[in-house]
RNA sequence: GGUCCGUUCGUCUAGCUGGUUAGGACGCCAGGUUUUCAUCCUGGAAAUCAGGGGUUCGAAUCCCCUACGGACUGCCA
């Protein structure tokens, strides 16, 4: 029987989500879908000086509006509760002694303030300190003490660290499903924390002893991760688990729009886009950072952008929907190198995915937002308001734009257009034609055209500046959907109340 | 500095096992539709495949070197 894939996305409640966070999650959760596997949610704040309040809640939530869902965590449980790793923290504790008995780790007694001192010295030196087999001969550690002052030291209760002691010499290798096979010489590696005087393990222990306790088959994680993937082969190898080490997948760097290097929180706020899926306070700071939520994207034209950036499916379809990415998607045609974010193509994801929308779910989302405005409009005219408007917006929000003038009549009239298409005279012929469409019988779109057809006909009128000048009269500028259907909707009272609002207005300007 | 990873139009990318006019999308430009604006449709410009060496009849595709970019280099994850 083929071994069941279990995958999982494990965040650190240090902060709000971010969309590489994010797309993190989304391709683990394609990848265990496609596969009929497992996808787990495991929290690793295995640092309590920088947990932040409010963090974790919103993760979850995030994960949520994006659609991408857990089958066992910390909401769901499991068969490996607790899924909080301080919640786990008496697991961790016998793995390390097992590595301290089998000489693969080692206690070290070397204080932050000594080692820092290390780090500023052979900054000068313009050089970096490494913690390593040579370095470690000269610190305070049980390699170098006795066995006895190493005993005292612990008993009398010295704050100490484990730490893992990298073989002197041989390679790692580390076949990645993305970048093939990675080699490392153990002289590059250092002797990583794997426990730290507080009584936690830090994120290598407890990540490689976490995914084999949870059976977890694939690591699919950021870039970031690759240096220290050789430690955490070499974990495995150490604890006796090499046979349960699973498959590592390591995705390439979500890049800043412009210039170069990782996308950050500032990014966002500088160029003017989301950098996080929800609106984010900073509990602390009260700082405030949008969200994609808040900013009118819908959560799976938000998913389908993300699940690009990095990833295709080798054909030309664009637009998918969850399910269909969970069809499509595939580790081997993730690509290698980092992308740069495009707002551009974020709005045009936005676009395709509103105007798949039907006119009910459209205007149902509109409704509230007119509210806002002090707009009560009945439903049946908002969604005649919104066939005639929906193509020419990439969001919800710009309904408002591009459709203001079917609720109130325009108060300022584009000087541009009078400039340009008002002449004397023209006022009372407006005026006439005002006067014949009020009683118009039956008022249609056919009637309506032909009356004004006529009347420019009649009148000797030119015909574009005819259109124009009702059209002004209508919006208060040159822009907005066919004007005859506009009038239909607006209906024979309030057009010709605007016509002859806008002739008084504006004789009275020129 | 060291280690590792990466490098095809401005951007996201296709091009999996060497032979294509290097394809698509966003954006941009032009024309058409709309007597408006936007949408939409059509067309266009846009990558000497980072550079240089090889291997080969033939390389974006394989190898090497260089350059550039990035990540990592914490008792953070």
């Amino acid at each position: 029987m083929k071994q069941e894939i279990r995958v999982r996305f494990a965040p650190s409640p240090t902060g709000p989500l971010h969309i590489g966070g994010v797309r993190t999650a989304l391709y683990n959760y394609l990848f265990a879908r496609k596969n009929g596997g497992k996808m787990i949610l495991r929290i690793e704040d295995t640092d309590q000086t920088r947990f932040v309040p409010g963090a974790e809640e919103y993760i979850i939530e995030s994960l949520k509006w994006c659609g991408i869902q857990f089958d066992e965590g910390i909401e769901q449980g499991g068969p490996h509760t607790p899924y909080r790793q301080s919640e786990r923290k008496e697991l961790y504790r016998r793995y390390a002694d097992d590595l301290i008995a089998k000489t693969y780790a080692y206690f070290a007694f070397d204080t932050p303030e000594e080692l820092d001192a290390l780090r500023k010295e052979a900054e000068s030196k313009k050089s970096t300190f490494v913690y390593n087999a040579e370095s470690r001969r000269k610190l305070r550690n049980s390699l170098t003490l006795s066995a006895e002052e190493t005993t005292r030291l612990i008993q009398s209760g010295t704050p100490y660290v484990i730490r893992i002691r990298i073989p002197e010499e041989g390679q790692i290798v580390v076949s990645d499903l993305i970048r093939g096979t990675v080699t490392v010489d153990c002289v590059q590696l250092d002797d990583k924390v794997l426990f730290k005087a507080d009584g936690l393990p830090t994120y290598h222990l407890a990540n490689v002893v976490d995914d084999y306790l949870m059976g977890i088959t694939h690591v699919i994680r950021g870039e970031e991760w690759l240096p220290s993937a050789p430690l955490h082969v070499l974990l495995y190898r150490c604890l006796g688990i090499e046979d349960h080490m699973p498959q590592f997948a390591h995705l390439p760097l979500l890049l800043k729009p412009d210039g170069n290097g990782k996308l950050s929180k500032r990014d966002g706020d500088r160029l003017g886009f989301p950098v996080f899926p929800l609106r984010w306070t900073d509990p602390q700071s009260g700082e405030q950072s949008s969200g994609y939520r808040e900013s009118g994207y819908f959560p799976d034209a938000f998913i389908n952008m993300l699940a690009f950036l990095g990833w295709n499916p080798g054909t030309e379809q664009e637009i998918f929907s969850m399910e269909e990415l969970i069809q499509a998607f595939s580790l081997d045609r993730v690509g290698k190198s980092g992308s740069k974010f495009d707002p551009e193509k974020a709005r045009w994801f936005n676009h395709q995915y509103l105007i798949q929308r039907s006119d009910d779910d459209i205007t149902g989302l509109w409704m509230p937002v007119l509210k806002e405005y002090n707009i009560d409009a009945s439903g049946s005219y908002t969604k005649d308001v919104v066939k005639l408007i929906r193509e020419r917006v990439s969001f919800i929000h710009e309904l408002w734009e591009q459709g203001w003038f079917f609720f109130k009549a325009p108060e300022e009239y584009d000087a541009e257009v009078i400039r340009k298409r008002w002449t004397d005279g023209i006022g009372t012929q407006l005026e006439d034609l005002a006067e014949k469409i009020l009683v118009l019988e039956p008022f249609n779109r056919e009637s309506l055209e032909s009356c004004i057809k006529d009347s420019i006909a009649s009148g000797g009128l030119n015909n574009g500046q005819v259109m124009n000048l009702l059209r002004l009269c209508m919006v208060g500028s040159s822009k907005g959907p066919d004007l005859i259907s506009m009038m239909t909707l607006l209906g024979r009272e309030e057009a010709t109340a605007r016509i002859r609002r806008a002739v008084q207005k504006i004789s009275r300007q020129t």
